[in-house]
DNA sequence: CTGAAAGCGCTTACAG
DNA sequence: CTGAAAGCGCTTACAG
């Protein structure tokens, strides 16, 4: 280290800030002194190989332990070439829901890395430059084993036919032809039960408002549709609406369109993410229209604003936290040169709230 | 996009996935052989040391260019001690506010560490055990050069008396005698201009809801206090209520506790953090009290609360962004032994909306 | 202005 | 079961 050499020659060691990578470090060969062992022996025992008497393990464990012997990656890394190092990349630009994803996402993540000794290095979107740099050559300064994305549900993709040379794992959206592997919630399933619960109510009047196609809304969608197919219940394409936007005011409008639609008004609304259902409840509160009493709600999402609106919003719950554990899972299986599969889906659950409550027992046709 | 270049390279297939530390890599060997010059001289010229001839430099540079050269860190950090890393840590748990803080502040940070060839190391909170491992040893343990650490407000922190001797900014709250460096917003300041504007417009009877003492709320209250004395107002304890936590719901019973006290009611409240505001408004919903016509209601924070209510929510705004791009800076001249401020307070300002908006000619006294 | 050499801390193929 | 030695890629004090 810089500072121990300086010490060595006899230089002032300077007072005021001290690095982390202080120079009293203790190395193997400190530990080798202290034993009489040789380095081999010491970086095999601390590495938990094979092939050695349990007594002489357990001596230099014992003394590695005393002497606060922490492994110095940098040396690890030069001689094994791994870097032990995963890049995560967050996006350049704030956007509401990103952050809180990025959070859970990224504790999920270290649960699992951290222990496996690997560390979690994020890096800005916007450092790869405004001339897209490409992805491969990003990471190859990045120095990482592996990378993780999270991509928002209305991320813009190129997506590529070129096979990647390192391990990419996507979180929360496919992207076909990248040759990534991906993290993503059962988004179908969600839309799914978010409409099942709404059909185990009685409701046959059910609306959806969705978002941008191509997008995790989409899917939702695909669930929605499915849940009415399963019930015998006619697609009706008048109670289908889709916001310009996934934003409070874009659920408004898309909801007023619904609302001044002619005919039959809905019994019942699902959702497609829970910043739309936000702008719902504001238009169905102007209008006059009680929640869950004239409309039932369902949505996506169960963000906080599921806690917060008045009745509670039932919504439709991934967990984040998961996502980051599966793809820390994913990624040290594919540094490791082990199979992963190629997709993980992960289960949704519906959090039920008042938004939907409703005397399951009154027949559906006293409602219209 | 990161995705728009990808496919742009002629990049041969790998048959199977290959460490982005790939074998191929090139190093100050290869280019030493290739230019015929000593490894001393192409890493000077690489890292810009005077002393040297132009044209050398120039025809070392244009070669590693050409050869794609990035120097490998393990072996600069194990010749030079510098690790030119920074540990971030996130809390190990969700509250919701914490995620989108989190992601503003790392950006922040890049913006700064990136271009310097910092790298930005996240950790988690529950990283370091439930036995609270004290800072000093799992900073040794995470090989970084300095630390970085984000508190909310309403975070506990186990004070202590030792100083540091690493490198250690706390970022958004002030905690005495831990020896290290703050960045904070001033929110003091906040809490008196959001104040002042609500005096502006001839208030007089100006109410506040806070939280927890010890915190950057009790701050945003003293700011209310100063507020009212420039103003020449008596402070009225009667106005002020605390929240027993920072939720809706605290929002909500703070109100609620305020409203149903005898005596004049306030024609203007100030809320101590927009969360807060969220269940102030929806009490004052739920009893025809109109914002802004029959109480004008400023707050704190900006969050994306603020545009969601309905009227838009004036509201202090700190820059989180700026919080980043402050502690990286001051963690990088502290690594580099330079001084430092021991504290940056970054300046506050007020985004008016429609809560507060009410006709500022009105006399005061006709309003009571 | 340039280079030969030592060394940072670790791992591992090889030899005993 | 254990050790001596080479080497990973870089930086820098020292010598020319």
């Amino acid at each position: 280290m810089l500072w121990a050499a300086w010490g060595k020659r006899g230089v002032p060691k300077p007072k005021k800030i001290v690095k982390l990578s202080s120079p009293g470090e203790t190395t193997l060969r400190d530990l080798s002194e202290e034993l009489g062992v040789s380095l081999t022996t010491i970086s095999r025992a601390l590495r938990g190989k094979q092939g050695m008497s349990d007594e002489t393990r357990e001596r230099i464990k014992a003394v590695a332990e005393r002497r606060g012997y922490i492994s110095n990656k940098a040396g690890a890394t030069l001689s094994t070439g791994r870097l032990f190092s995963i890049g995560y990349i967050i996006p350049g630009e704030d956007r509401w829901p990103t952050g809180l994803l990025q959070a859970d996402v990224m504790r999920g993540m270290l649960n699992e890395l951290t222990p496996q000794g690997y560390s979690l290095h994020v890096y800005s979107e916007s450092y790869f430059g405004t001339d897209r740099t490409s992805l491969l050559e990003a990471a190859r300064r990045l120095r990482v084993d592996a990378l993780a994305l999270t991509i928002e549900h209305d991320d813009p993709i190129v997506p590529s036919s070129h096979p990647l040379p390192f391990p990419l794992v996507l979180i929360n959206r496919r992207v076909e032809g990248l040759g990534a592997n991906f993290v993503v919630a059962d988004e179908e399933r969600g839309g799914m039960i978010a409409t099942a619960h709404l059909i185990e109510s009685g409701h046959r009047r059910i609306a959806h408002i969705g978002g941008p196609s191509r997008t995790a809304l989409e899917r939702r969608l695909h669930g929605y549709r499915a849940a009415l197919d399963a019930a015998g219940i006619a697609f009706d394409p008048a109670l289908v609406v889709h916001a310009d936007d996934v934003s409070w005011r874009g659920g408004y409008h898309a909801c007023e369109t619904l609302f001044e639609r002619s005919g039959d008004r809905p019994t019942a609304l699902f959702c497609g993410s829970d910043i739309l259902a936000f702008g719902v409840l504001k238009y169905l509160e102007n209008h006059a229209i009680r929640v869950p009493q004239d409309v039932a709600i369902t949505s996506f999402d169960d963000s906080m604003f599921a806690e917060m609106t008045e009745p509670g919003l039932t919504s439709v719950r991934k967990s984040r936290h998961a996502m980051g554990r599966e793809a820390a899972r994913m990624l040290l299986a594919l540094i490791d040169g082990k199979a992963a599969p190629a997709q993980i889906m992960l289960p949704v659950e519906l959090i039920v709230r008042g938004s939907s409550d409703r005397p399951a027992r009154l027949p559906a046709r006293l409602r219209h």
